[in-house]
DNA sequence: CGTGAAAGTAATATCCC
DNA sequence: GGGATATTACTTTCACG
């Protein structure tokens, strides 16, 4: 699971920001913005695609129109030492359950919830509590976001030192 | 910013489904899956981004391949009353801040950051902790994830009570 | 709401520099 | 590496049930 770096210059940014930001955008305009034409810039895609640099493209949604209003960070305390592993087939088990990664700090895994509404989120929390090593939760319901929602990861800016820059 | 709630079908529950698992889907390919044809599928789209529930089509990428190899969650503390409008301008003069969200507990706002490596995100918690009127912050720096990374929100198989699903 | 056909674009494969 | 071209495929519009 381990990649090689790959060759990654600024066109290769420029074209990996210009898709973040939409995903249909076509060969020809990115070519157009960079200077390089359709045909090169579909060969850096498919490259950047090969090369596991990007994963895919997704359409993007706004999870309260699809009926999801709750949202929580619950951090998660096992029973003795938690392997990932073990850890991992539980949180598969919970469909709400929309992020989940093992963290510093005194708890074992830190969960990123989805839930419809409060009702619904207690229910997912019991069921979470019901699964053998799980000691106890301390939940964060999300009040408010301070940022338009952005795509997780992306490259729209110059970065220090190698990095392309994310948002 | 209030969206009315929108007629939304399980054709359209799938449509949304498979642009989440590949924005490049084409409405034909749709259209054969869930029997319409190419024209009515884009009719849909098309409504369903008017009305909101899709805000736009991006490329996923693996951040730790642009050089993002650090992530943590931050909690922060103000000194008194913090107006989530100044939070939010704070939030936006660090663009390694990739998400942020006022949260319950004692925190007054959860932020996830990324970084190319440890030295990076110390230089940004420090930039952080220099805004004024931020008091403390705790950082829960990210081990590994238990999930292959969901796009945040999807809409893969019917769920309780008018929600698409998510993952 | 749905269809099918026609026109405009874009994606892809192939060949050349 | 990159570009030009030709073919295939998709998107988009429109007339119509």
């Amino acid at each position: 699971m381990v990649h090689r770096p790959v060759p990654f210059d600024e066109l290769d940014r420029k074209i990996v920001a210009a898709l973040i930001a939409n995903a249909r955008t076509s060969f020809a305009e990115i070519g157009a913005d960079i200077g390089l034409s359709a045909t090169a810039v579909k060969r850096r895609v498919d490259r950047l695609r090969e090369s596991g640099i990007i994963t895919g493209f997704t359409a993007t949604v706004r999870p309260a129109a699809l009926g999801w209003r709750t949202e929580a960070y619950v951090e998660v305390y096992c029973e003795g030492a938690a392997p990932p592993r073990r850890l991992a087939e539980v949180v598969r088990n919970h469909p709400e359950i929309t992020a989940a990664m093992t963290v510093t700090g005194g708890a074992d895994a830190l969960l990123h919830v989805r839930a419809t509404d409060v009702e619904h989120f207690e229910e997912v929390l019991e069921r979470i509590r019901t699964e053998p090593f799980i000691r106890k939760t301390i939940s964060y319901m999300v009040l408010s976001h301070l940022l338009p929602d952005s795509p997780e990861a992306g490259a729209a800016r110059p970065a220090a030192e190698g990095a392309a820059d994310l948002r």
